[in-house]
Order: structure tokens, then sequence, then C-alpha cells
DNA sequence: TTCATGCTTCGACTAGCATCGAAGCATGAA
DNA sequence: TTCATGCTTCGATGCTAGTCGAAGCATGAA
């Protein structure tokens, strides 16, 4: 017997790893592009576009096209739904044993995922902001509070210009652990870029790796995680 | 990158035909044997056997020894709302349009299922007690009328002795075609029974077939289909 | 036009996995 | 014990599908 019933089809698009990884990379919520993708999946972007075919055609993703970008998101709330559903079962199992996400450690590390900070690292400001209160939750939302507002600010970012932009300031990412979020929105790009510009962070060209010197990654850590100075990166902030 | 996140591995588990056909075949909320499932799948039992393996060791499954056979069943309730999930997205999409099932003629016309009559005939006897209102459906369960009960006895079927038995009169099972249901429980059986011994039927020996006479699928439709006597078979009833 | 970018298509390679035959193991019956 | 049944494990085969290189196509910029 070859074919099957329809959940097999199904079963088969989402069960490969790289239309997974795909997958999970859109239920953030936003649309992506084929070469994002791509990165995401760790394949090429011949092999992306192959697996993107396929999901579209089945009407878990459409595509929109815009300029010479063709951006992909999920076709609705009813494949989200699904695919939470699945990770929760997955969770639940023990099949949360194989590593996901990149197996390079410098990428698990710190990455650019769009435009802003992904990995470890990224998923570590996160949480420090949220702990130290210049982040707050709202139906799951991150909105920044006054006293972040006013810190944002003294760290050089200029909140006010990015309130005037259409893009939401904050948003949440869903990252390749995919149980942990990390900063995105215009400000979660407006701190990579002043992490950059701090010379806390360099971007590894031709590649998503974000390099962080140790005195970069240890100031990151004692201003937004609440981390006391002199830790075991000897270089003392 | 060769490992994914953990929807991958749920969604590569089902997303094998035999492995999403034994599943399927669970959905009903019974246990079947490793044998039952090998014939349900359409593979031989060693290759069922590999894929029950795989799917146990997920969790999707539970084992029960008793005796020489082995049961298997959905590992809980989260599992059968996955596929369930599942197939309503897929029904959603255009993803039904290979065909389901056996592709050998003869048993998606008629087989054995467990001990009752499955197959198109299976599902016509079915919606045939329910149209004569022998049968109605309370909670989606199948409940005999009292004229049924009464028709069943005119038939030959010792209801009393049927009712003393712990196990259910009549049940519902899910049908390969996967959207229909056919007539399980002591009731099912014993109408395959009765069909053998009114020589209506004949059961094909180590197979899953059943081979019903151009008279007795006739006399079928008409006992319990409300069927028109002397239809295109030509020996009139 | 010419060039650059973003993506698709084609073709070939390869790895993984489903599949089944044969043998092995366990349970139950005689 | 011996035999039969139900299922698992091993080994070998074959096929599907993911993968990437190279070329082709479309869009936009200069």
């Amino acid at each position: 017997m070859k074919e099957g019933p329809d959940i097999a089809q199904l079963g088969a698009l989402i069960g490969d790893p790289a239309r997974a990884n795909m997958l999970t990379a859109l239920m953030a919520g936003g649309a992506l592009t084929a070469s994002e993708l791509a990165a995401e999946a760790g394949v090429t972007i011949q092999t992306a576009s192959s697996h993107l075919k396929k999901l579209e055609t089945a009407d878990l993703l459409i595509q929109r096209k815009q300029g010479r970008h063709r951006y992909f998101a999920l076709a609705d709330d009813d494949v989200g739904a699904l695919l939470e559903t699945m990770m929760g079962l997955a969770a639940r199992r023990g099949l949360t044993r194989t590593r996901t996400g990149p197996k390079d450690p410098a990428l698990r590390k710190a990455r650019v995922c769009y435009n802003h900070l992904a990995g470890e690292l990224g998923v570590r400001l996160y949480d420090g902001l949220l702990a130290s209160a210049l982040l707050s939750e709202t139906d799951g939302e991150p909105v920044l509070t006054p006293t972040g507002r006013e810190r944002m600010i003294e760290f050089g970012i200029d909140i006010d210009a990015l309130e005037t932009q259409r893009r939401p300031l904050c948003r949440s990412c869903l990252d390749w652990s995919a149980r942990r979020t990390h900063l995105a929105g215009s400000l979660g790009q407006s701190l990579l870029s002043r992490f950059e510009d701090l010379g806390w962070a360099r971007r590894e060209p031709a590649s998503r790796v974000v390099h962080f010197t140790a005195r970069g990654e240890t100031d990151l850590l004692v201003t937004f995680c609440g981390q006391e100075p002199g830790s075991h990166t000897g270089s003392g902030a």
C-alpha cells in the first residue's frame, strides 16, 4: 500500500526537518522571504524553494509578492493551531531530545534573526528585560514599561523616532529552541544596531553569526540582565 | 542540518502511510492486535511490528499484553485529538485526493474488520439501519431501537444472549474511508456470522476479504437498506 | 540596454527508510 | 516434551525524496 489517508500527507509535509523549521519560524506570525526561510532551515535557497512550493501547494503557506521579494506566511490560524498542538504533544512526550536548531555553537549562542538578535544571548536579553521590569507582557505581547523607555533612551535608542514608524516597537519572536522567545520589532532591531555601534558585537559577513566580544557580552548582561560586574569573563566593566 | 525541532519527528511518525493507517484504525477507540493493524495498514506483520515499535517508543501508542496477543491502542486522548485536528485540516484543504484504504477492489467492497463487516457493504448496512430507524445514534454511539430489536430477532439473532455479555451490543467503527462508520460490537459480529450461515457471504481463508454472492448482496440490501427487490443483480428475491 | 538580485527549475547524486524473507523468541495447548 | 501461534529481530533490497550545482527567469536599478 503506497497511498494513505490524508493525514499521512499532512504529517509528511510537517515531518521533514527543513520544512518543520520553516513552519516554526513562521509561527511568530510574520512573513519571511524565501532566503530568510532557507537560512532558518539551514538549507540552500534551491532546496528551500522546493519545500516552499510543496507547502504552498498544500495550502499550508501563502505567498505574497512584493517587489523582487516573495514573502511567505502561514495560510491561516488553523495551520498555526495545528503546529502548536503538535509542539505541545511533542513536548509532553520525550520527543525533545534531539538538539533543536543550528548545530554550530556560534549560531546557537548569538545570531541574527531577520534583523534582530536571536540565540542564547537573545533569549537571555529578553528574559532580563522582563525580570528587571523594563518590559512587560500583556496578552503574550511584549510592551515597553515607562522605566524601560527611560533606560532605552539612556542607552542611546531614539524611541520617539521608532514610535513614529508603522512597525510595532516590540514584538516577540519564537526562537529555534521553539519554547523561548526573544525580542523583535523595531526596538529589537535598534538594540542590535546599538550593540554593534558600541563595539559589543560584530556581524560575521555572509553568515547569520553575531560575534560578541567578551567585554561586550559582559556589558550586555550587566546592563539588561542584572548581572554583577566582574564575573567570569575577567575584564571587569 | 539533519535534526529538526520536535514537531518534525512527530510529523514524520504520522507521515508514513502505513503508520497513518494504523493510527486512524485505532481512532475508533478500541485496541487492536499487531496482526490486525498490519492488515489494516496493508503491510506484512514484520513491517507492522517495526512501525508499532516506533509509535510506542514515541509514546503515541501503548501496548497491553494479553495471552499471546499484544493489543495496541492510542496512548491517550491527546493523540486522538491531534489526529482529529489533522484530519480536519487535511479535509478542509484539497488533500483528500489520494484513494484511501486498500487498493484491492474486493477488500474495498467487503472485508472483515476485527470480527464484523466493513467496506462499502458494511457502510451501506450501517446507513440502511439508520435510515430505516432500526438503529439510532445518541451521542455518536449507535443504539438499537425497539423496532430494530424485533427485526434482529426475526432475522435470527439472539439479542437476549448478546445482552447478557459485557461487550456492548452496538458500537460504531471508523472505516478505511475514515469519514464513514460501520457497525461493530457483538451485534455487528453476530450479523456477519448470520450472513455466512444464510449462505449470503463467505470469508476467504487467510485474507480479510468477504465474498458476497449476488443473491446474498441483494438480500442484504433489500432486508436492511430498503432496496426494492429485482434490482440489477437479476436473480430476483 | 546592461547589471545585480531574488527566486525557480532542471538534473544528478545520495542517504535514509520502508519493505519483506528468514530466523529467533515467547506464550499457550496438547 | 512437542507443536502451533503471535510477534520480534536481523539482513538485504529497492525506492523515494531531500539535497545541492548550474542554468534560467523575473524584477528592479542605473
